[in-house]
DNA sequence: GTTGGATGCATACAGTCTGTATGTGAATTC
DNA sequence: GAATTCACATACAGACTGTATGCATCCAAC
């Protein structure tokens, strides 16, 4: 016979309901937002109560916090991922990593419309500080070694913002060539007026 | 003797309460940002009730929709009246006045973060289609004619991400003479790498 | 200029949400 | 195996949102 109440530890419990918790709260705010995302919503929906919540969360924004840390994690893995092999153009290969990443449902409005809302400029620049904007700074100064580092940061910063509005365009059904090629341009023109 | 209860038309009362109404969520959305600014706090500072907020709006959305609509409009008048009379250099002109515009304190949040997540991008493209993207449309057109339609549009697009962002650093104050500079390397590079 | 109705706004209410306090059984520690 | 801690559920207090209702003022028609 088999036992009836399975004996489980609590550190296994306690991964199993964060993970519960999280894949919960990750479709509703995905679908709906985080405005129009309550947390009965989300207990409601991962099949326990506010209680489990608030006892793994300090509060809503922090359950929203922890999606958007995993979900830039898996960006950054699919991105990866999606680059191995491709040697020969990195950039070309890191833009379309980043802009088939950025295509799955409700990873733009997650990440790129409600995550600055909530979690405010600061944390989210730290969030993605592994992402976009580190690549393009590393990339800029191998291919513009004249520039100086005050104007490295400043055009990684610009161009990366550029580079996630493209995506947000590519993710709503623009062509995503055309903003490659878009992105692309502005690379080449910085790299080719750049002091050498 | 003055009139103790002095008579008013009622489309004069309306519009002493809408600017009244407005002007108070202004403050606090700018302070405090959407999430946190409650309709009873906006009415309080208004020394109002919130019948009259629910007279005038439809919900505290369609408040800090008015309030948007109405800051683009103000951010509009500055930079026109920055740009007047500087004929040499339209795109320095317009970057300045940007900049400054945006660095009402405030504003950047207000604008570029809180808008796109109450309002939906839909909206806020509708709300600055006659700020930065067409000036910056218009600005390729005439600079680099040899580029197709979709390119500029697409173009336009990220060079104003570019620009907001950058604007978005000097707002927060990064020197506004580095991101002058990024944004005309980006801009430089587009326009001598176009054909002609 | 009086009357009927519309308008502007205040008050009152119902429902929902958030975060906390408390309680209970299972797991861990000694 | 007793004591304690942990994981989670339940219960509660406060606040907020949007709506329904009520009252006073304004306006239009006669």
């Amino acid at each position: 016979m088999q036992e009836k109440s399975e004996r489980k530890s609590n550190k296994y419990r306690s991964e199993e309901m964060r993970a519960r918790l999280l894949s919960a709260a990750r479709a509703l705010f995905v679908e709906k937002g985080f405005a129009e995302t309550s947390t009965p919503e989300i207990v409601k929906a991962a099949e326990v109560t506010r209680g489990a919540l608030y006892h793994h969360f300090a509060d809503k924004t922090d359950v929203f916090r922890a999606v958007v840390w995993a979900e830039a994690a898996a960006i950054t893995e699919a991105i990866e991922a999606a680059a191995i092999g491709t040697e020969k153009d990195p950039l070309l290969a890191g833009s379309r990593g980043y802009f088939e990443a950025m295509r799955v449902p409700g990873r733009v409005r997650l990440m790129l419309i409600d995550a600055p809302a909530v979690l405010g400029l600061a944390e989210v620049a730290a969030v993605d500080a592994g992402n976009g904007r580190g690549s393009i700074a590393a990339g800029l100064r191998e291919a513009a070694p004249g520039l100086a580092a005050a104007q490295v940061e400043a055009l990684a910063l610009i161009l990366s913002a550029a580079f996630e509005r493209a995506a947000l365009e590519v993710a709503q059904g623009a062509p995503q060539d055309t903003y490659i090629d878009a992105f692309r341009t502005l690379w080449d023109g910085v790299v080719a007026g750049a002091p050498r």
